[in-house]
RNA sequence: GGAUCGGUAGUUCAGUUGGUUAGAAUGCCGCCCUGUCACGGCGGAGGUCGCGGGUUCGAGUCCCGUCCGGUCCGCCA
């Protein structure tokens, strides 16, 4: 018998028990006559204490760190106890020992503050996955797991898995492809979702599914996004989009309770995709914290209606602000009295290229109630104060205004409150915020192609009241630069994403179940009857034989895992990630095949 | 596709306006040490400064190219 107890459960009470324990050497310190030897598992750490009786016994059978030993011996209640440790109180007096297996020096030390770079520790995973940190990750992954699935059964979900090697669908991300042997020339794709079959569950009537599921999407990396991540898939028939939101804020609840022991009772904040946009710039806000922008110019609003907010600068002679299609601000608490310096460094974070704006303007608002502003010579006591209001600054705040074109100012002013929430302290890493936006709009022009994308996907149900406008409207876009005054731009989807502290950890929507309503959006998508049918007809032809209205909803879970974690990256809660290239460093993977295969692939290869 | 930061001992890093033999910590090896738990003390080994080219009397340092890694923009229905 390898052990009898694990390197983590021994008390004081267990004093004088005969036991054996298995684990690797953490670390040995030698005393002269006697050995401590630290023996770790999965479990927690025990001190092994080696006796001057067993002196030759480690000549002959030397440890060295990350050995695995198996250790007989007496537990022992220590003289001088350690209180960082939950075995801390007792020893193992060791009577006899064994070498389960050597190990080389590892190439980085196996602790909670590593010694290893990031790099090191990739191609080293698996010594990696040894430290307590990745190992309470994985934990956390699995409770998180646990709960989704418990929460889903007892509500009626069925596990359904679905396939891995399906059909290619230009639309959307990038597929991985496979090739087929027994086809040759034909290629397989790797789901970017289950989106379609579970659709066809739900005409089967399987009326409540579930998956946690790996998705695959070929696209450049970031920390938080993987070529192969896992989704809790789900969908649900005869449900409205008001359904939907309960039965999954219910699940988040959930998990929250069971992984964090957190009772989030409040009802999760709603926010139409307009408004998060209009006052955070944004389509997933971070609500933790306030500082909205104030919206200085009359501009289009996200719609294209044209929304005034008064004339604030419109007459004031600035000519950055006078020729800007949108000026925008923030009002920072208690940065009033930011030095030049420290406003200097802002104007340059917010130039960088990431950003990319001109120039950053400022108003420090005095305690006095006057106002210090970079363009004073432009602006009277009075305007500035009515800027300051427009943002709800107070006295002592620092109120930041960026100006420039629409899309890419609400990025940047987003940025910067993100940036501005950071370093003042209001992103709090425990505290939690959830948050449902709801209304997206359910087409956005791509400019490149001229035509209409559908900004969630096209499966995705217009609101009610707003599949007539789709029905009766040519999709066609005469002028492109006008697109926002085109009827498609006012349509709304019934799609709903949830966002807790700024990150977007699920989506989904109310899916069409007529055959005619996904043919038109399909023909607003730019796609012909012919090439609809043949890449969709086996959906739409589902939809003939009796489609039960439904919806459904998608959660990133390795985001949300990092997010309950307190990580910004999901690699850490993955057990064996691709780096930023997508490369598996540990398999030195994506390689080049034999030429075998490529014969029977029937395959040359000619890289450009 | 683009921007940006980094690559120096096994590891994490320092290395000044270009200048003698490239340093520290930690790890590793050896010796000493009977209560440590970041043990301690003494000694030792360990370097193609990512790679290629250029400038220079002289390059870890400056320039060009390239490879690798991190972060971000584009992209990610």
């Amino acid at each position: 018998m390898y052990r009898t107890h694990t390197c983590g459960e021994l008390r004081i009470t267990d004093s004088n028990s005969e036991v054996s324990l298995s684990g690797w050497v953490q670390t040995i310190r030698k005393f002269g006559a006697i050995t401590f030897v630290d023996l770790r598992d999965r479990y927690g750490i025990t001190q092994l204490l080696f006796g001057e009786d067993l002196n030759k016994m480690l000549d002959e059978n030397p440890l060295g760190r990350e050995f695995v030993i198996q250790a007989e011996g007496k537990v022992n209640e220590r003289s001088n106890k350690n209180l960082n440790i939950a075995t801390g109180d007792i020893e193992i007096v060791v009577r006899n020992f064994k070498i389960l297996n050597k190990s080389a020096v590892p190439p980085f030390s196996i602790q909670d503050d590593t010694d290893g770079g990031d790099d090191l520790r990739m191609k080293y995973r698996f010594l990696d996955l040894r430290r307590n940190t990745l190992k309470r990750n994985l934990e956390l992954r699995y409770a998180t797991n646990r709960s989704a699935r418990n929460y889903l059964h007892n509500k009626g979900f069925m596990d359904i898995e679905t396939p891995f090697l399906i059909r290619s669908t230009p639309e959307g991300a990038r597929d991985f492809v496979v090739p087929s042997r027994m086809n040759p020339g034909q290629f397989y794709a790797l789901p970017q979702s289950p989106q379609t079959f579970k659709q066809l569950l739900m005409v089967s009537g399987y009326d409540r599914y579930y998956q946690v599921v790996k998705c695959f999407r070929d696209e450049d990396l970031r920390a938080d996004r993987q070529p192969e991540f896992t989704q809790i898939d789900c969908e649900m028939s005869f449900v409205e989009q008001e359904d939907i939101i309960n039965m999954f804020e219910g699940m988040i609840k959930s998990i929250f309770k069971d992984v964090k022991g957190i009772d989030y009772t409040d009802n999760v904040v709603r926010m139409s995709w307009e408004d998060a946009m209009w006052n955070y710039g944004i389509d997933k806000p971070d609500i933790r914290f306030g500082m909205k922008i104030g919206n200085l110019k009359s501009a289009f609003k996200m719609n294209g209606e044209i929304v005034a907010t008064g004339e604030l600068i419109n007459d004031a002679g600035f000519v950055v602000f006078d020729k800007a299609e949108t000026v925008v601000a923030i009002a920072v608490p208690g940065a009033g009295d930011y030095t030049r310096k420290q406003t200097d460094e802002l104007t340059d974070w917010v130039k960088r290229p990431q950003v990319g704006m001109q120039g950053l303007v400022t108003i420090k608002c005095n305690t006095d109630g006057s106002f210090k502003s970079s363009v004073d010579k432009f602006y009277s006591q009075q305007k500035l104060q009515a800027i300051a209001e427009e943002c709800a600054a107070v006295p002592g705040d620092l109120v930041l205004i960026l100006a420039g074109a629409e899309e890419r100012t609400r990025k940047a002013i987003s940025d910067l409150r993100l940036e501005l929430g950071e370093r003042m302290g209001l992103r709090k890493k425990d505290e939690y915020r959830l948050l449902w936006v709801l209304d997206f709009p359910l087409f956005e022009y791509a400019a490149e192609e001229n035509r209409w994308v559908a900004r969630h996907h096209p499966f995705t149900a217009p609101k009610p009241e707003h599949i007539e406008i789709m029905i009766n409207n040519n999709p066609l876009i005469e002028n492109a630069a006008e697109y926002l005054k085109h009827p498609y731009a006012h349509i709304k989807a019934n799609a709903y994403d949830m966002v807790l502290n700024g990150n977007e950890i699920g989506g989904g929507s109310i899916r069409i179940f007529q055959r005619d309503l996904q043919e038109k959006m399909f023909a607003a998508l730019g796609m012909s009857k012919e090439e609809a049918q043949h890449k969709f007809g086996f959906l739409m032809g589902a939809f003939e034989y009796g489609a039960p209205p439904h919806g459904g909803i998608a959660f990133g879970f390795d985001r949300l895992c990092a997010l309950l974690g307190g990580s910004e990256s999901i690699r850490d809660f993955i057990a064996f990630p691709k780096n930023n290239s997508g490369r598996d460093v540990m398999l030195d993977t994506p390689n080049s095949i034999d030429e075998k295969q490529f014969e029977e692939l029937q395959i040359k290869l000619d890289l450009k």
